[in-house]
DNA sequence: AATGAATGAGTCTTCATTCAT
DNA sequence: TATGAATGAAGACTCATTCAT
C-alpha cells in the first residue's frame, strides 16, 4: 500500500480496502494506519477522527457518484430515455465495483434524512456534524439530482419521455427504483427452490418496466436495443 | 416498562424503544435490561447475545411486515393494481410508524445478500449465523414476495395490469420502487432553496408513475380515487 | 447419566466426568446438574456450593486413595519392599485411571500446605474451610501415611529394607518419589528429538532405584521378579 | 510500584506480587495495572491477555529455574553427587523464596503433559497455545533436564555415583524426588498430635536417602558434610 | 425434595484518541 | 510532519447462587 502518493490519499485507499473487507465498525483506525504504511498519529493529523475519515471517504464516493451522472450527460447522441437507462446501468455497476463507495452514499442518504428532520437531527453522531467533509457534502448533494432532472427534461423535449410527466418527481422515482433494485438483489439472489429470478435475469425486465413507465406507449419488442446496451 | 407481560416480550419492547432512540450500536444490553425492569442476566437467559436479540426483533419485524402483505390480500373488492397501491401505502406507513422494524427488515436484506454469496458470507457476524431467529427468517423470507407476486398475477387476471408483464419480475420491481422511495425521502425532504419536492408532494406522483407502469394505458386524471386512498 | 442411584452420587459422578473433560474452573454447576439429570436447585440442596461439591469429591477420591494403601497391606505374603513397589504401581495406575481423583488429592495437599501455615491459611477460599467434607479430610489425611509407614516398618522387620532407615522419613521420601514421578511424566513424555525416555521406559528404572535406596545392598539382576510385577 | 524500569518488567513484577498474594485466578488485570502504576490498556499493549501475561511470567520463572541448574554446574570442585545435593537445596530454596515462579514451572509441567498427548491437547486454553512465551518455553524446556543429566554423568565419571546407573533415568528420578518433596511438605508440616516429622526434620533424611540411592554403598555417618551444607 | 426463572457482582478486553518527543 | 506508547471509558458476557413455587 506504500508508494509515493500523498498521505491523505494513501489513508483513504487503505480505509476503502478495509471497509470493503470488514465494514466500518469492524475496521480499526490502527489497521487503517498500518495498511497505509504510516503511524496512527499521522492518520489523526489528516483526519480528525474516524467519522471524519468516513465522511472524507463519503465525499470522494459522492464525487465519483456524481461523475457517473455527468458522464451520462456528456455522452452525445442519446435521447432522454436512453440516458436514464444508461444511468441505471452505470449506477448498478458502481454499486458492484465500488460497494464501499455505494454504501457510503446510501449511508449519507440516511444521515441526510435525519438531518432534515429537527427531531431526529440530534441522533446524528456529533462527530459527523463536525466534519468539514460532511458540510461539503451538504452543499453538493443536490447536484446528481439536478443532473438527473435534466435527463428527464431532455427526454421530454426529445419526445422519448411522455410530456405530461413532471421532471423532478419522475427523476426521483427513477432513482428510487434504482436504489431499490440494488437492495433487492439480496433476496432475489437466493438459489432456493422457490426463487426463479436472479438479479441478472431481473435487470432487463426491470429496465423495460422503467422505460415503459417513462415512455407511456408500450412497445412490443423494439426496445431490444436499449436492453442489450445494459450489458 | 410495565409489569405483566412475559419477560421475553418485555425485553423486545425495551429493545425496540432503545434502538429507535439510539440505534443498535449505541444501545447497551444493560440499558435494555434496565428499561425492561429486569436484570442483565435474565436478558441473556432469553437471548444468547445482542445479535440474537436483534435477530429476534427482526423476526418480529418481519412477521409484521409480512402481515401487511396478508392484509392487502385479505381486503376484498380490490383489483390487482389497487392492491399494489394499497401495499405501497401500507409499507410507507410501516416505515414511518415502526422505523426500527423497517430498518431491521432492510438490514436483514443486506445480510441476506451477503449470505447468498459464498465469498461474502464469511463477513457476516458469526453470532448472527448462530441465532435461531436468523434461521427462522431464512425460512420465511420468501413469503412476502410470494404474496406480492400473487397481487400482480391477480391484477393481470382482472385486467388492471397489462397482460404481457411477468408477475415475478414485475413485483420485484414494484418492491424495489417502494424501498427506494423510502430511502430517497432523505434528500428529498430537505427544505433548501433548491428543492421543490417534499416526500408528501412526491408520493402521489410516485404512485401514479407506478400505476402507469403497471397499467400501460395512460389515464389522464381518473386515478384520483386511488391516489386519495393513500392518505 | 440418569438411573436409580441416589442423587448425591449422581451429582458426584457427573462432576467427575465433567472435571475430567474440562477441569474444575471450566465446569459450570449448571452442566453438572444437567449431566446428572436434575435441576440446579437440587444440586445446591445436596452441596452448599461448588467448593463444597469439590471437597465432597476430594473426600471420595481420598477414600479410594487410602483404599489403595489398605489393599497393599491386606495382600499376604509380601515383604516390606514388595509392598512399597506394589503401592507405587497402584498409585501410578490410580493417577492414570482416575486423573480427577488423583488431582483432587494433590490439590488437597496444596490446600493443606496453606492450612498448616498460619500466614497462608487466609489465602484459602473460605468456602473450602466451610465445607464439612474438608474437615472430614483433615481428620483422615494422616491415614495413608500411617499405613505407608507400617509398610516400611514391616520391611525393616522382615529384612527387605535396611534397618538403619527411619520409617517415617523413609516413607515420606517414597511417597515424594511417586508424586514426582507422576508430575514428571509431562516433560518426559515428549516425543522430541532430544528425549529418549518415555514414562513407560522410565518406570522400571525408577522402581529399581527406589528399591536400591531402600535395600541398600545393590543387587545385580535378581530383582527382575519385582520389576515385572509392575505391569 | 516504583517508576523507572521498563514497563514490561514493571507489569511482570506487579503480577508476581499479586499472584503470590491472591493467586492467578483471583488477580484481576486491573489490579496488575494499578499496582504497576500504569493504565489497563498499556498492560494489554504489552501482553495480549491474562494467559499471555502468565506465560511471560512462566518464561521468566523457567529462565531463573534453569539458572539454578547452571549455577550448580558452574561451581567448581564438586563431584556429581554433591552437585545433585546442591541442586536439591537450590530448588527447595527456589520454591520457598519464589513460590509463584515455582508454581508457574509446575503448572507448565501440567500443561506440557496435556500438550504431549493429542487427546488432551485440546483441553489447553487456546490463549495459552497462542502465546509466544509458551512457544519459547516449548523450545527450552529440555535444558534443565540436559544439565541435570550432565550432573549424573559427571558423578558416574568421578565415581561418586555408582557406574551401573543410566544417567537420564537417574536424573529424572532425582528430579521427581525433589518435586515430590516440595509437594509433600504440606501434609508433613502439620503440627498435629500424630505427626512427628516436620519438613525441616525430613530434609536431611531425604537428602541422605537420595545420596544412598545414587551412591549404592551405604556410608554410616560421614556424609554429614554434605547434609550440613543444606542449611 | 425439586424446579428453573431470576439475580448481579465480577472481569476481561477493545479501541478511539491523545501527546510527549 | 511523524511516531507509537499511553490512556481509560465503555460494554459484552458469565456463572455461582438464591428463592418463590
Amino acid at each position: 500500500m506504500a508508494g509515493e502518493k500523498n498521505k491523505e490519499k494513501l489513508i483513504l485507499d487503505s480505509a476503502v480496502a478495509l471497509f470493503t473487507a470488514k465494514g466500518f465498525q469492524a475496521t480499526r483506525m490502527e489497521d487503517v494506519s498500518k495498511k497505509a504504511g504510516i503511524s496512527k498519529g499521522l492518520t489523526y493529523f489528516y483526519y480528525k477522527n474516524k467519522e471524519d475519515l468516513f465522511m472524507a471517504l463519503t465525499k470522494k464516493a459522492f464525487d465519483q457518484f456524481r461523475e457517473e451522472f455527468r458522464e451520462v450527460l456528456r455522452s452525445k447522441g442519446k435521447n432522454g430515455i436512453e440516458m436514464l437507462v444508461d444511468l441505471m446501468t452505470k449506477l448498478v455497476n458502481f454499486a458492484k465495483e465500488q460497494p464501499v463507495y455505494y454504501q457510503a452514499v446510501l449511508n449519507f442518504l440516511d444521515v441526510l434524512k435525519k438531518y432534515n428532520h429537527p427531531e431526529s437531527r440530534k441522533e446524528i453522531d456529533p462527530l459527523i456534524l463536525d466534519s468539514v467533509h460532511f458540510h461539503k457534502l451538504l452543499e453538493i448533494h443536490h447536484e446528481p439530482i439536478k443532473l438527473g432532472v435534466q435527463m428527464v427534461s431532455q427526454g421530454i423535449k426529445d419526445g422519448s419521455i411522455r410530456p405530461e410527466l413532471q421532471p423532478e418527481i419522475t427523476f426521483y422515482t427513477v432513482w428510487a427504483m434504482i436504489i431499490g433494485f440494488e437492495k433487492m438483489s439480496g433476496p432475489v439472489g437466493f438459489e432456493g427452490k422457490e426463487t426463479k429470478v436472479s438479479p441478472d435475469a431481473w435487470q432487463p425486465g426491470f429496465s423495460k418496466l422503467m422505460q415503459d413507465m417513462l415512455r407511456g406507449t408500450i412497445q412490443a419488442s423494439r426496445p431490444a436495443t436499449v436492453q442489450t446496451s445494459l450489458f
